[in-house]
DNA sequence: ATTGCTAAAATTGTCGACAATCTGTTGATC
DNA sequence: GATCAACAGATTGTCGACAATTTTAGCAAT
């Protein structure tokens, strides 16, 4: 795991990008700087540092001396997300389906295994909640070996798509059709055919942005 | 232009960035707060507001209690970088055809002949390091009207590459076989061929990166 | 009531100093 | 001579205060 929290503007960072992923911190809401510092125990200077790592990761936006607002969801702004995220998991499909050892498809395998005889899988509850290593595509991406687009995707656009699976929503008969889509997109990739790979990957994640958007009427 | 240089630690972000993009901080050389906020007039505070930006357009690494390197320069980055552009820039490419109007269209059509009769072309001269090719990727890229897309494209990744192309070299006959493939590219968007557009702009771009690894021999 | 100006309050940007951590060197032990 | 511990130096992380800018509140004039 390399989920380390050294510093306390990492632990700050990781404290308020919950809280906003999570909607405890309404979207488009301001942030007061004071308030947040004495409200996490630590000063602007650390406050401000966490601040800056979030805005890189999208979750909100800054103004020259006016402030931080948190970003506000909008179908536009998900359309517009969505497509950069099918040409980046993609092109990280297609590149796992020649990168991935034996092992690491196998270990997904037992993933998506181990998902099912859970039975959350069948009663449609929060499949897509679940966060870090635990998630599929995460280990897809990995798979792909191209540490750029690893952390472009893991780090700076996975908290955002959480955010709106989260706030906006995400169980219904969708789920277990999700959880076969896993299913061909790993089975493509054993096959090491990565066009197929990229092109139920593609498919996959648009059917995914669509269900979101269905939520917003 | 929104090239807004409001705060103090925009400028030195600014300069900072060229001077790691033209080569001046050598590429894997540490970073020294204390020496750099000397230099440059501003306090380790607005400094490090600076270098937190850097590290957001990936020019910087950080580790935590140790500090700051210039990103080093490898084919195998490279790689990765090109492959995530590629895709990017393909995605923008195929937008464009959908969602540039016929104007936009026609001033990017008037903007190679202008770097066309300048001769610069012609000359096989730095057709590659001059506003010419930023202005026409750039416009393709706005020409998506996806700012998700167009963020990651200009703000984060473009130094990034810009820096390889400066500090590799780009010039040779290479030069002109580029501007005939952006004279390709725009005549496929101007015919609503959002398929042939992606994928013109896509091998542009291999063609591109592939040039650029032969100069690491 | 609305508009425009002025001043006060609040917020962000910046600074210098202190604390925590890492790095490199010295010296002792085996 | 090699390994390791302790120490000194330097570097980064954090803090509280001040400066610059924006926002708000109040008042005056139309």
């Amino acid at each position: 795991m390399e989920n380390e929290v050294k510093t306390a503007s990492d632990k700050v960072f990781v404290d308020i990008r919950q809280a906003i992923v999570e909607g405890e911190i309404a979207q488009g809401s301001k942030i007061s700087e004071p308030e947040l510092s004495k409200k996490h125990q630590v000063s602007r200077a650390t406050l401000r540092e966490a601040l800056n790592r979030l805005e890189s990761c999208h979750l909100i936006e800054r103004k020259a001396n006016v402030g931080c607002r948190v970003i506000s969801l909008t179908p536009e702004k998900l359309d517009e997300i969505y497509q950069v995220r099918s040409a980046l998991e993609g092109l990280a499909c297609r590149l796992a389906a020649t990168n991935m050892t034996d092992d690491e498809i196998n270990q997904v395998k037992a993933l998506l295994d181990d998902h099912l005889s859970t039975q959350r899988v069948r009663q449609g509850e929060s499949y897509y909640q679940e966060e870090g290593d635990l998630d599929f595509h995460y280990r897809i991406i990995k798979g792909s070996k191209n540490s750029h687009l690893i952390n472009l995707l893991c780090n700076e656009l996975y908290q955002l798509v959480r955010m709106y699976r989260v706030q906006m929503g995400m169980n219904g008969p969708r789920v277990s059709k999700a959880f076969d889509e896993h299913l061909a997109i790993i089975n493509a990739i054993a096959a090491r055919d990565g066009e197929l790979a990229e092109l139920l990957m593609k498919r996959h994640i648009a059917a995914s942005g669509n269900n979101i958007e269905r939520k917003f009427q």
